[in-house]
DNA sequence: TCGAGTCAAGTTCAG
DNA sequence: CTGAACTTGACTCGA
């Protein structure tokens, strides 16, 4: 396979941009609403053109792009009051060929036994896959982890399974699940993906921190065939000492070539994106197009 | 202005 | 059973 976009997520470093602004849901007014909406959306073109301008064409938009959109009392109704931005940002993207996706954070659960934090994660989705169909119908994914496991992994999987088609169509259509660092592993994932017809998205660190049992290489083949006709991508991060995974500033170049030549070496005529995970964000991708890049193409 | 404590939310595990 | 860790960035308030 053959390597096309890098991305990075949430924050530009040189821009010093963000799409994550936010403030206290005890401080939310229309006019804290209104000007936070605003700055996001102005940082995320921005960031769009930046990354244009440095051949980078994929992003990972922040889950706060609308502060408290997903909360049960948010009152304001934010695709007709940012119509115009929306469809800006929609026609800047698909200009340059540019790939998104968003991420919800550890706090929504689809596969929860507790019915209440089911109906909060599937509010959260729709409020991704509204984002997600405003600014790129065209290429905005959904990727979350399956969540907890409650002591029966199975029934956990199962429950997964029966959430999911709660969801709306436009949202199933977008959802894509990574494997974790602690619970699911990628073969627990492409056991709910093959089910379910979605996408699996491997994720190179939580593989080394919770590895499935049998041939990387085969496993990897299952997960490409989960993406279809679709362009897959990974994820590669690197993390300090041993406990917790938090991100390192950068990715070690050795461990993104060896993560990559096992891609390339899979037997496809796809191309396929990697999202690159770093603290360092842009700086972190611009390195690797600068220095690791060089290296495997000699 | 700076640093420490806090934040909408869930799950897991140590004690 | 409870409280802290998980992982993480940004906000807020008090010094």
């Amino acid at each position: 396979m053959k390597l096309r976009y890098l991305g990075y997520a949430c924050i530009n470093m040189s821009l010093e941009k963000t799409t994550n602004k936010t403030f206290r849901l005890s401080n939310l007014t229309e006019e804290k609403y209104l000007d936070t909406v605003r700055y996001n959306l102005k940082s995320l073109e921005d960031i769009i053109r930046w990354n244009a301008e440095h051949g980078i064409y994929f992003f990972r938009i922040g889950s706060e792009l609308i502060p408290f959109a997903s909360h049960a009392d948010f009152l304001y109704d934010w695709t007709t009051d940012f119509k115009k931005e929306f469809a800006a940002l929609h026609k800047l993207g698909k200009k340059h060929k540019m790939r998104f996706s968003m991420h919800p954070g550890q706090y929504s659960v689809l596969n929860s036994p507790d019915e209440k934090v089911v109906v909060n994660a599937i509010r959260d989705i729709e409020y991704h896959t509204e984002v997600l169909d405003l600014i790129s119908p065209e290429t905005g994914r959904i990727v979350i982890h399956a969540g907890g496991v409650y002591g029966d992994k199975k029934a956990a999987m199962k429950r997964f399974i029966k959430n999911f088609s709660k969801l709306s169509k436009k949202a199933q259509g977008m959802l894509i699940l990574e494997n974790d660092d602690r619970s699911y592993n990628i073969a627990d994932v492409l056991e709910i993906c093959t089910r379910l017809k979605i996408p699996a998205v491997f994720d190179i660190l939580h593989h080394d921190c919770n590895p499935a049992e049998g041939d990387l290489k085969e496993l990897l083949k299952m997960v490409v065939e989960t993406w279809g006709e679709d362009i897959p991508k990974f994820h590669i991060s690197s993390r300090k000492g041993e406990k917790g995974c938090p991100h390192t500033d950068y990715i070690e170049p050795e461990y993104f070539i060896r993560f990559k030549k096992i891609i390339d070496n899979l037997h496809f005529d796809k191309e396929y994106d990697i999202m690159i995970e770093a603290k360092m964000k842009d700086k972190a991708v611009l390195k690797i197009i600068n220095n690791a890049m060089k290296v495997v193409n000699g």
